[in-house]
RNA sequence: UGGGGUGUGGUGUAAUUGGUAACACGACGGACUCUGACUCCGUUAUUCUAGGUUCAAGUCCUAGCACCCCAGCCA
């Protein structure tokens, strides 16, 4: 955790989080701020967790207290070690550190265990013998009051005699369960004598075959809160109504602090999905390549994809936290990308559907160096070189033979700057048997070296290009949004049937300049007029490839869809 | 009359706690431009509804309405 400054005032972020824990610090009902981020274990972190991350550690450290990273690791049937490891790659990657504040629910299952015989011991829970099916069946509907288990009265001694012998692994899997015993008439489900225990024969990532007998979340979160003396536990709004149990917990056990939990609204962003079980169906059915897709809203698949996590950091800030239920559009984030990226990211040039062009009065085997500027945003940061030669390659969406009055590019006898290199005029379009254009033929400017005209001519288009003796061949993923709608699954439909059918194209012969040979993967750079590209892992020496992290803004294909 | 939440522009948030709706994104229009990018300048709201209190209501009161969450031995 970085040290900062002063506690939170003035210039921090501010929301009713915030101000619950200046209140509680003014009162004197906290004296420091713990907070907690605790996943469970059993999928991967995605951009809906950085939000949760964000506040917890931003919080924790705009108050000068911790945030520890808990893995809420309780139910051994849906969690692997896999995952424990990426999430704490994840949570460093986007910029947290919990120093050795590493805990997890399972360092607290004998705790845990023996807070629920006091539990017993007080009368206050017991152990049910009634099947799954039954114990659903008595605890009612939302309308109508549950009914008591047969089980619920009986002598605490004979309870704990049962819940020992649950322990030691005398029964099957869901044969008997621990329940705290509330209210089976209580308006809200959950104080209808939840769940604390089940039998589960599953070997825990940590605890391997010690236990066979599991807390539930409800019984173990708030606990764990406690025994880490977490002052704020904040949650997303979905664990509202659980809260009246979490307290119950705290105030019926002799739990070394009193955390409280307080709840935020869960993000949700468009043309995405951000539920657990849809990502990991999205993964295990094969609609992506994993986790890491570059399609995908997870944090590691977000790093593929070449998104900084500056810019994740920044989208969520500029979110806010409350209590509403809200749909944030994919503008915000596209804008935060573009935003950093734009003064972050160095330019190179890249020709993704290539379109040759042959200089006829630049002199055969001729080669010119040019100056291009790293980043325009700070020219004096530096620039590298790029050669020029006699033929080159531009952009097929940048020649039209019948060019609309808008069309600022190259056409038949007009005139454009290839950038940091000449002006060419293009003088004849060669085609082949069907009619499509298969080269230009052009001549250069040679007063107009490094791109502007001695004379003051003007230009309206200004091309990216590349030498096509030097160009370097590679592949590039060109990646959209995995959703066409907005709101996948809206309306009754299936999400499924929202996928994107478009959402990466493949393009096998992309044409780069030359000093992008070698370029390391992280690194997000732009090609010029195209938008921001980052290398991926799967390139080879021979054969680089590259992702399309975001496209930049473009009003061209606004000015052409709209006629 | 099951319980718990939430309603401010297309979107996400703000409003010194009753003082005349602010910021950002988007959209639209324009300027600039060696990236149709960036940047810059404009335009974009009768605060869910209906009553009420008040000199003054997004903020207070009353009654409605809409939407979200909950019936896992998931978290």
């Amino acid at each position: 955790m970085t040290e900062t400054s002063s506690p939170a005032d003035a210039d921090g972020p501010r929301d009713f989080i915030r101000d619950i824990i200046r209140d509680d610090l003014a009162s004197g009902r906290a004296r420091g701020v713990v907070t907690r981020f605790p996943p469970e274990p059993n999928g991967y972190l995605h951009i809906g967790h950085a939000k949760s991350i964000c506040l917890n550690f931003g919080v924790a450290n705009e108050f000068g207290g911790r945030c520890n990273l808990r893995f809420d690791d309780t139910n051994p049937a849906k969690e692997e070690q896999e995952f424990i490891d990426a999430i704490m790659a994840d949570v460093r990657w986007l910029g947290f550190d919990w120093g050795g504040n590493l805990f997890h629910a399972s360092d607290y299952f004998e705790q845990l265990y023996q807070w629920a015989e006091h539990l017993i011991e007080n009368g206050l829970a017991y152990v049910d013998e009634l099947t799954a099916d039954e114990i659903r069946e008595h605890r009612g509907t939302l309308t109508e009051p549950g009914k008591a288990s047969p089980w619920r009265d009986r002598p605490s001694g004979e309870s704990l005699d049962q819940f020992r012998r649950m322990r030691a692994g005398e029964f099957a899997d869901g044969a008997k369960v621990l329940r705290a015993k509330i209210d089976m008439a209580h308006g809200n489900m959950n104080m209808r004598d939840p769940v604390l225990y089940r039998i589960v024969r599953k070997p825990h990532p940590r605890t391997g075959d010690a236990w066979c007998i599991y807390p539930t979340y409800d019984y173990a979160h708030g606990q764990s809160d406690a025994l880490e003396h977490v002052t704020h536990s904040l949650c997303t709004l979905e664990f509202e109504d659980h809260r009246p149990l979490y307290d119950w917990l705290i105030e019926h056990l002799p739990v070394p602090s009193r955390p409280r939990q307080y709840e935020f609204a869960r993000l949700n962003l468009g043309y995405t999905v951000l539920s657990k079980r849809r990502l990991t169906q999205l993964v295990a059915e094969g609609h992506v390549a994993g986790w890491d897709d570059p399609r995908m809203p997870t944090l590691t698949g977000l790093r593929r994809r070449g998104i900084p996590p500056e810019t994740i950091r920044d989208f969520v800030a500029r979110l806010g936290v409350t209590k509403q239920d809200s749909v944030v559009e994919f503008s915000l984030f596209e804008h935060c990308v573009r935003e950093y990226l734009n003064k972050a990211a160095e330019r190179r040039m890249a020709v993704l559907r290539p379109l040759k062009v042959v200089i006829e009065n630049w002199p055969e085997g001729e080669v010119d160096e040019l100056d291009a500027i790293d980043n325009p945003e700070f020219p004096e940061s530096g620039s590298h070189k790029v050669p020029f030669s006699r033929e080159i390659y531009i952009e097929q969406d940048d020649f039209m033979e019948d060019p609309p009055k808008k069309f600022f590019r190259l056409g038949p006898g007009r005139e454009v700057r290839l950038r940091y290199a000449y002006f060419i005029t293009c003088t004849e379009v060669v085609k082949d048997a069907d009619g499509t254009v298969v080269e230009l033929r052009a001549t250069y400017d040679p007063a107009t070296r490094g791109g502007d005209a001695p004379d003051g001519r003007k230009v309206k288009g200004t091309l990216h290009w590349v030498s096509a003796a030097h160009a370097v061949k590679a592949e590039v993923r060109l990646y959209d949004h995995l959703f066409r709608e907005e709101a996948p699954g809206a309306g009754g439909r299936d999400y499924l049937e929202d996928l994107n059918p478009t959402s990466l194209e493949v393009i096998e012969d992309a044409w780069l300049e030359p000093s992008l040979a070698g370029w390391p993967a992280g690194r997000t750079l732009q090609f010029e007029r195209l938008g921001y590209f980052c290398a991926d892992r799967d390139g080879t020496a021979d054969m680089p490839v590259f992702n399309r992290t975001m496209t930049l803004r473009d009003t061209w294909a606004k000015v052409q869809q709209s006629g």
